[in-house]
DNA sequence: GTAACACTTAACAATCCCTTATGAAAATTA
DNA sequence: TAATTTTCATAAGGGATTGTTAAGTGTTAC
């Protein structure tokens, strides 16, 4: 399962470091950014479950940042973090769709907390996520989200994760190259000799399970990575 | 647009009564309760589209009454109410599935900027949740709010509290993954390596119950979570 | 007060999954 | 062609997750 991604935007190096350190030790994965002005760069560049804000920031502050965040997205959540606890800047913050605020110095517990009602309530309803994980590879259906594949309509067979996760990236990649490194960056998240190895097993799996399509076969480039290719398009 | 139906559930008959005036001013129809019994009797008579509860009251505290919301409603948001500010509460607080926490002395401006916070997040017509409860699982007839459940018309067996939660929790994903952290999160409030235990138990059992259709049954999705599947639809 | 019930925790078995090892085959380079 | 690197296929080992039953704990109902 992956982790929730928040976004942290803390202009204290300390301070910033140490919050992410202990989020991540809770199992969420963090970005940090050090003032307003990186944190809306890094906002824009990844989708995030849930922001957390310092108000009190050089150059761009927490509230003009929140601004514009929900004019890109109105409904991730957003937490204020700040020392100050004036009503003003309370209400502030609400009025920009701010969705909670945590004065400092803040118990982590409590912060914790409050993360997971936000994360728990922002959980999309299934219908949204489409079909993203829904693949046709010749005669095969691969259903990546439930990790089973199956041949011309027969009894699905379950794949792991990690041979999931490689069939997934080969067919968003289909009759292309997948370059070695960027799977084991996506997948393994480190690229060295033991991953690399590891990575061959999978695609000695996988190659038995798509034998029963002959027009299915997964193709090594030498030196770069695999082809999955389908059919007569393997020029 | 009707208004917005809160539930308020405050022992000071003084400042109840000043809450409900404040709050219907703000356009929310207000049902005040005087105890956490009356409190509960209300909130099974009609449906809320949030609580607010204050914790300290004599035969029964906000936080029991939470749970036993919880129990009956797993989406409502709550908010606590309190003079006290201790770690202890706010945390208990969020674990029996409260949102948030609001301390006295409180302002009003900011009590009202939360509550938009929630019920805008909230965003399911009322009536959704409560038609719910009448599923149709191969040959069996389940109905989670009088946690019954029959084999092709024969006498129905009793569920307990948590086989019924999780097994609505599977028949709303029908043929699809229901996650674990989904399922711990919205049952058991936590997740972690006891509760999680705690559900395997409890998807053993149900697995017994559901073993007479032999066209039903529940598959585990290594270290994702559950898939009931009914006849050949498995794919 | 005790019997029934609901839930958690414990214990052990079964299964799954990933990595590492092994030795051979293929491609590349010298 | 020989040497080197890369890839192939299978298997073994060990850690993690899950399946299942039973024992322990607390609560409710009579």
């Amino acid at each position: 399962m992956d982790n929730k991604k928040i976004l942290v935007v803390e202009d204290d190096p300390n301070f910033g470091s140490i919050l992410k350190d202990y989020l991540t030790l809770n199992e969420y994965d963090i970005v940090l950014a050090k003032n307003g002005i990186e944190g809306y760069e890094k906002f824009k560049k990844e989708n995030f479950d849930l922001c957390i804000l310092d108000v009190m920031m050089p150059y761009k502050d927490g509230f003009t940042l929140a601004k514009e965040i929900r004019e890109k997205n109105d409904s991730v959540p957003i937490l204020f973090l700040t020392a100050k606890n004036l009503k003003e800047d309370v209400l502030k913050g609400f009025k920009l769709g701010g969705d909670d605020y945590i004065t400092k110095p803040f118990d982590s517990d409590v912060l914790l907390a409050k993360i997971k009602v936000f994360l728990n309530r922002n959980q999309k309803p299934v219908s949204t996520e489409s079909t993203e994980f829904l693949f046709t590879i010749g005669q095969f259906a691969f259903n990546s989200k439930l990790r089973t594949l199956s041949f011309s309509g027969g009894e699905p067979i379950k794949l792991s994760p990690k041979e999931s996760q490689l069939l997934r990236l080969l067919a968003l990649h289909i009759n292309d190259l997948l370059p070695r490194d960027v799977a084991l960056n996506k997948i393994w998240r480190d690229d060295n000799y033991f991953t690399s190895r590891s990575m061959d097993v999978y695609i000695a799996k996988l190659r038995k399970y798509l034998k029963e399509d002959t027009q299915v076969e997964i193709l090594n480039i030498h030196g770069e990575g695999f082809r999955l290719v389908t059919s007569e398009s393997q020029g």
